[in-house]
DNA sequence: TATGAATGAGCGTTCATTCAT
DNA sequence: CATGAATGAACGCTCATTCAT
């Protein structure tokens, strides 16, 4: 799975088209490893082979380069991610398998798995990145999560749920697995393994998810 | 429930005694909403009545003052949800309702639900508030939940699972409702109902953990 | 010789009356050590064993403070050196060696050395220093100085020089090592041995007054 | 004789290759007027004709401008008095008139006259400008003057005295005025006349050295 | 007399942004 | 398009001075 961010800018391919997209691909490197503030436009240009006033010939200022990197990392995923729901006709649960690892190669692997730690950190500040994240990624991610749910406990795969909470819910492990991957997996001691966290996500989602027997409460179903 | 971090300083209780808690009172303020880079120490000072000299006088760095805030409003919560789990008797799927509740009243419905946010955005800059929120907060609540879930395995309550990394995936929601209210939610379109999340993340996790019937498969619980 | 300024606190000599003395040797100490600009007045309140509220129950400011220190510790001592030379009943170059001698064991090997590089430091900030200085201490010596020269002058033993400005150059080496002392000699690299650079400057002290050749006469010296 | 310390910023000659030279020269002056650690920033730039920021395109930090402010100003005068000894082919009498002469020129006379004041004041808290100093001015002076002594007693024309500490005592009085016209000459009242005090200086300098008439020693003369 | 908490003005340094070339 | 010198507004931190106790 490809994003429009390119990968370290090969100095061959210095046409003016590919600038912006060497830009961003140096803004998101930076500002993923020291976050927002911390960040200086003289980095992200060094990283870029470029000078500071090039980033202005691009983009308006520091905010609206961290709102084209966000826009341009995240938005293609979600695409992405909406297509293969769309063409996708096995279980609701191997679905949810497949989308945890399409979320996996293309985000939690790649630098874009920065962004959700970035964003959550800035957001209080740039009511504008907040919106857009949320309107172009947050919810048609949550609508999508929402009508697999509703997909599944229409087919009797899932019981009931409030499905509208229960993809907050579902969601939230796997955007805590980049949120940590950025922050204490920083320091060796605290690194986590990947696949058995992801593991152990599917197991007790999928497994909460599951229909009860009908003769058993959640307590009893023993 | 209450924390140790002081409300708005009263004017007339400027003893010398109180005045740490005032301070990391409004550092915690501050920081929470602007998160920490964008925190100016005059902004601090100015809520808690003060000069920003006189922040000097009990902490030595901005970063300090961040190291102050973290450990002086989470530990003691993790005291006491350490002490409510010692001495409870009851099953282990209560104790796991209740905790939330006291995790909630605590902290998520608190200012100390900002400390995560903050956390999580500055422990990749600041390597020692990492390793101070990882081993006076993450680590102890880690092994808490991992006891729990121990617990339940043991009493047949729950059905066998990775616990270790389970508990992971068992905070995650927590987490991120709190890092939710403090990004998004300020919001208002974006706002949640926490009541409605817990529920719904008490709803699924149980129902995860729960004993699967042990003449059907996890699909065919029926 | 003694100065006024004390040694290391003595605890038990607490007296009321002794504690001007104290905090100007504490002073001296750090002045000397830091400079003027770089000293704190919290380094001078610790050495002296006091908080920094109770220097200014003794002195108006920091200013005040540095003025106090010169004059407490070199006006004695200009003194003496008077006193000494008004007893004097020796050959000039004799009391030229004894002064230096005495300069040496009061100033040069005292805390006191560092006054001059303090006073040259600062005497442009501070026209009060400059002129306290200049009116006590430099003044006093010089006109000693040149009464030495005449007197030597007059007896014969010196030849005849532009007195004025002979003491100025005759001083001049004898601050200098002061100078050196408490800058480049504070890294052993630049040391140097005081008593050879002593000797050799009264060498060519006297060898420079004495009267030229032969034939001419030497009124004392024949 | 020019120093690299270009005059006054002359506004029409903003050539990036003059800057630097335009920051040296304005903090030149304002470092010799008020010491180094009154001197603001700000009052640099402002004579420099920039703002603040400007000055940290050039120079690191503070300590930064003043070592290279020392090491623009004097370097150059140390490599030319070295050339003229090395071209100079009359008596060492002479060559040390002469360059005392230069040395008035190149530096006495000039705004370069307050950097010893400068350096001595500061290279107690700064042991890389001390070591700067030392090795770049005080060394090869020092050397310098200890070979014309001993070219001096080479040829008969000095008697024999000990070189190495001769040197100092012979630099001091040099070394002194500059200290002087920086401090206390600031006030008229205490100014002096430096062609009369160069020529006490040389008179006792060079009477000093001269070889004594064989029948009567200084020493013998008491 | 002594304390020490508090002040508030000040300074070195940083960095997003601008603009002449 | 691209540069990079310059700006100027901040901000963290310091410290001489004050004053209620």
């Amino acid at each position: 799975m490809k994003t429009d961010l390119a990968g370290p800018a090969p100095r061959w391919a210095r046409r003016k088209q590919a600038r912006p997209a060497e830009l961003l691909a140096a803004a998101l490197d930076v500002f993923v490893e020291r976050g927002f503030a911390a960040t200086r436009l003289d980095d992200i240009a060094l990283r870029a082979g470029v000078t500071k006033g090039t980033l202005y010939l691009y983009y308006d200022s520091k905010e609206d380069l961290l709102k084209a990197v966000v826009r341009a990392g995240m938005v293609p995923v979600v695409r992405e991610a909406e297509a293969m729901v769309a063409h996708f006709t096995g279980s609701t649960a191997e679905l949810m398998r497949n989308l945890a690892a399409v979320w996996w190669n293309a985000i939690g692997a790649t630098r874009l798995s920065g962004i959700p730690k970035l964003v959550i950190a800035e957001a209080g500040n740039f009511p504008e990145v907040a919106r857009l994240y949320h309107d172009e990624v947050i919810r048609p991610v949550s609508e999508l999560i929402g009508r697999l749910l509703q997909r599944g406990m229409d087919s009797g795969e899932f019981r009931s749920v409030d499905a509208d909470y229960m993809q907050r819910i579902a969601m939230a492990p796997l955007v805590m697995l980049n949120l940590w991957m950025h922050s204490f997996s920083r320091y060796d001691a605290y690194a986590l393994d990947p696949p058995r966290y992801l593991a152990a996500y599917l197991d007790i989602l999928l497994a909460g998810l599951a229909p009860r027997s009908e003769t058993q409460g959640n307590r009893s179903c023993r």
